[in-house]
DNA sequence: GACGGCGATTCATCGGAGGAATATGCCCCG
DNA sequence: CGGGGCATATTCCTCCGATGAATCGCCGTC
């Protein structure tokens, strides 16, 4: 076990053991580095390594800090691992995105905040108008579209949900979705589902807004190049 | 932006950049530090913080290469992550659990293959022997049913699902869920639960191994600790 | 009481040196 | 000619000391 590794085990334990909590000051560098044993070099590596996993959060000329542990912060790094993959696995995290936003979108349709709701239809105005100009723009369309699907993820109320599709559903990967999505009517015909999919969710509509939003992604999954459709058909 | 991120964003681009592959090796920490412009302390932590993602993988003596970027390899920081997490996090991580597991169940009634079914077969039969005992074995009981709920879901195919399920069921978090679990039978209900869902996967019946997992998780959630049910009831 | 300056504290970065683990090429032996 | 063992080179790992940068809190001034 690598002395970096002792670190991150230690900052572990001393939050598990209850003797840091969410907000709670660390020791400084030194003091640290002396009471795990190890150089302030090593203390750095593995305190970076858990800023970047979200649980740590140094302030220069200030201290570090335990983050409030909430899974929005915990998942943030997960965007990067999903920015990294190619377009080999699109298909199996939007599939999960699929079944996390549907969800998310049935539990939200009992439990929407009417002013959720106004905002949610105030961005889908905003698109719509959007798609009247001539020429389109498409980055705000995609802009709307990603703050839409925001507001329904986190009114399903789940965390979890809410971090792991913002982490999934990233910047970079709906840019690499829409720049596959050239099919004529694309934009209008997911125009049309989110309206679908707010309309259930205003009339409190559970199992509609699981079924809209399940097949709005659906739809999406298909523009997907697909795995298996490399080779060509064999013609004999 | 400090000089870590800048490290890390140069190797992201690096291999967004199809500079470097899964695979393929860095340049020695000497030369990328010169090449990045930054010292090689700073290097080490943005490279650290790039291994604790599952990105980089270091080999003292050999060098540092890009890791097969598997779901399952960026999947794993996300166990300390939920580790991290107390009881009042733990019903939103298992209702994404059993949404997870739950497709993952339906996918794999229909391509499970024959092997896996016979493995699945034998540590249901080696759990059943477990309960035969006096007393019982806890521990071996809740590492057979980690295996089996491992099996179901890798054979569901979706890797991302397969990460994602293991990152959050991991060795924590179950251990803290068995710990709940007081009441008398049940872990005879978990054999018996697991028993129709294998059952299920069998015959390829892909609703009912959907429906048999969502029970059975759903069962578990309920012995989770309600953060509702704090407050007593008010008995007017 | 409000404001601004100043010092103390803390993290950020850098450069160098020695140690440990691994891979590689060479030599010796069969 | 092939294979095993060894010395060497390469590479990452750890440590140490020093300087810079950012922030906070105290104190004096207005």
């Amino acid at each position: 076990m690598s002395r970096t590794d002792e670190v991150v085990d230690g900052v572990r334990r001393m939050i598990t053991g209850g003797e840091l909590g969410p907000g709670d000051r660390l020791p400084v560098e030194k003091d640290l580095a002396e009471r795990l044993g190890v150089s302030r070099g090593s203390l750095r590596e593995g305190v970076r390594a858990l800023t970047v996993l979200g649980i740590l959060d140094t302030r220069q000329g200030d201290g570090t800090y335990v983050t409030n542990l909430d899974p929005a912060n915990l998942m943030s790094s997960l965007q990067l691992a999903v920015d990294l993959h190619g377009e080999t696995s699109a298909r199996s995290f939007h599939a999960v995105r699929r079944l996390l936003e549907t969800e998310a979108a049935g539990l939200a349709a009992r439990r929407i905040t009417p002013e959720a709701l106004d905002e949610a239809k105030a961005v889908l105005e905003r698109a719509a108008r959007t798609l009247a100009e001539d020429p389109v723009d498409h980055a705000a369309f995609i802009e709307a579209d990603t703050m839409f699907h925001r507001i329904v993820a986190d009114q399903g109320g789940n965390p979890v949900i809410s971090a792991l599709v913002e982490g999934i559903a990233g910047r970079t990967f709906r840019e690499r979705l829409w720049r596959g999505r050239h099919e004529a009517g694309a934009e209008e015909r997911t125009q049309r589902d989110h309206e679908a999919v707010w309309r259930a969710l205003s009339a409190g509509d559970a199992e509609g807004a699981r079924v809209r939003m399940a097949a709005h992604l659906l739809d999406v999954e298909e523009s997907l190049p697909s795995p298996d459709q490399v080779e060509p058909d064999p013609e004999t």
